[in-house]
DNA sequence: TTGTATGCGTTATCAT
DNA sequence: ATGATAACGCATACAA
């Protein structure tokens, strides 16, 4: 790697003057620029970022802690997250947690000693459900500003971005109800004990409430594969009178749907079916399950947004952004072919 | 943050026995290296990672480029990347391509500067159309290794992990012909224009040559949402002698199960179904879809170990891992509930 | 307009 | 056993 020091020798100056040259500094004459920067360019010289970052004290990286990546709201949110760091000149380290307290902790304390300008965290399960975020804290005592998104912690004062999970289900809700006409609608849930599992069966029931309808809540306790299908195949058998699914994650609606064709419903005139879903879940479906769209990509945005005006200005006051979902009703009735 | 130079200023000491009793030098007396040792857990010190960077020259991160992060191939191999890395005391920096050169080679010129010890790239689309892959060579010139996975460049030398996509797709379509006994399989594909399309279809055509049986092939044209469906379905009611079809993507093979469905065909008597997949893929359909499933999460790791072996030994010579997929043939049939 | 000197935080070499 | 000094590559305050 071509360095300062070698481009001074060769040119017989001084590094500072290459230096000064290289950054366009008005106090050198054109003639020497002229020369500098040729020369830098023949040897193809890029200044060391490592020194770059020693000497300003700024690494213009950006840490992001996700849970997992597998899961397509957190490889959406990364997405945005990588471009808006990307358009404002900013890196980006990537820790997986994989939903553990031990891995989150290990991520945060190995980057806050100067390897990043600040952190992105979505909180590990283990970490929300026992409620230990001293790491957390302890990163934004050091001045490290950090952005919480979606799974926040109340008690931490940081700049956030979440999803408005009670209400978006709510809605959802209602609109079963009110343009559906729905009255027996189940949910399906297998991540109660997550905040935003929490956050959206209030939005359910609540919705239930104001309807004065009584909840049907089916939770799967973490069940996976042929399980997920079955524990809903034999609720569906057993309880005719349901006409409405509401799936609060985005896979349960799907296999839904496929259950209860296989009951020999007609969808959406038997049952209706509503789950969370991305860009391709309709796709996967047939017919077409409607969908609670979370703004996944534009939670990256904001929040990488947020976090470089926050690193950019330490004394801007923090703020909690909401970011609505968009309720994506299934107009498979219409497909003609 | 807590530096050398200030526990030695409190401790009255100088800066170099600090940082030596910090090492557990042998030259350092055992009184002053607890007492070092005690205010530095006190004050909570840590090296400055970028300063150790600077005088060791290594910076324990791996540049990691990606086309794309939604893909559940990529993210399940970001995944495998992400665990290797950590276990071995590396970070990773990761940049998305978007498929597009331009992104490629920007995300490479600037991580080149010494931000990185290596690289594991996936080279975008665009790149691989093109055949522009200078500035990977680039990188390699200047003494950066670089593993490539997936996408591969053939006359570029270095490490490789990829897979075995035309013997896969080889032994699932002689799968279909030998133990399923079908005479007229489809093979559904968007994504030719990638050499793991074409490796995929001439696996496909091989098979067929290779039993005497004629090739028919379907090409989506990169189409979407309700174009995929369409297409499929029209092609299936167009032809209803097709009794298997070979999807070489992770989507379409789940449509087309739908659309047969919607044809009123049964799944598996009048038509089997396989598909590429991942964890969760075959949950999603209903009957079970039979996948060929890539190993991602192995790749991530077979990856960054062998270029974590090549980081740490530059002699070592250079090699192509093949990772085998998996055939999951589909058990729907046997379900019963 | 150019050059010298200093420091970022750490480690390593060489005194003491 | 401890300390002074230099060096990694760069940027900048200050001198000339």
């Amino acid at each position: 790697m071509t360095t300062l020091k070698e481009l001074a020798a060769l040119l017989n100056i001084s590094v500072s003057t290459v230096s000064k040259a290289l950054n366009d500094s008005h106090e050198i004459s054109e003639n020497t620029r002229i020369r500098v920067k040729e020369l830098a360019t023949k040897l193809n010289y890029k200044p060391n970022r490592i020194a770059q970052q020693l000497k300003t004290n700024k690494t213009k990286i950006i840490g992001v802690i996700l849970p997992t990546v597998t899961n397509p709201f957190f490889a959406e949110v990364l997405h945005g997250i990588e471009k808006t760091a990307t358009n404002n000149d900013y890196d980006i380290i990537v820790c997986l947690s994989n939903e553990t307290l031990h891995k989150e902790k290990r991520s945060l304390d190995l980057l806050a000693n100067g390897s990043v300008d600040g952190f992105i965290i979505a909180v590990a399960r283990e970490s929300q459900v026992k409620e230990q975020t001293d790491h957390i804290k302890s990163a934004i005592k050091s001045k490290l500003p950090v952005l919480m998104f979606d799974r926040v912690v109340d008690d931490i004062e940081c700049n956030k971005v979440i999803v408005d999970d009670f209400q978006c289900v709510y809605e959802a809700t209602e609109h079963l109800i009110v343009k559906e006409k729905r009255k027996n609608i189940l949910l399906v849930s297998n991540i109660e004990e997550l905040s935003v599992g929490q956050l959206r069966i209030s939005g359910y029931t609540k919705a239930l409430e104001d309807h004065k309808l009584k909840p049907n809540i089916l939770k799967l306790d973490n069940a996976v594969d042929l399980d997920v299908e079955k524990k809903i195949y034999t609720y569906l058998k057993g309880n005719n009178s349901i006409d409405a699914i509401l799936s609060i994650d985005h896979v349960t609606g799907i296999v839904a749907i496929n259950m209860a064709k296989k009951l020999g419903k007609e969808i959406p005139k038997d049952l209706s079916v509503v789950g969370f879903g991305y860009e391709h879940t309709q796709l996967l479906s047939s017919p077409k399950i409607s969908i609670i769209h979370q703004k996944a990509h534009k939670i990256g945005e904001m929040s990488t947004k947020l976090l470089i005006d926050n690193i950019k200005d330490e004394t801007l006051k923090m703020q909690t952004i909401v970011v609505p979902s968009e309720l994506k009703i299934s107009e498979s009735s219409q497909t003609s072919f």
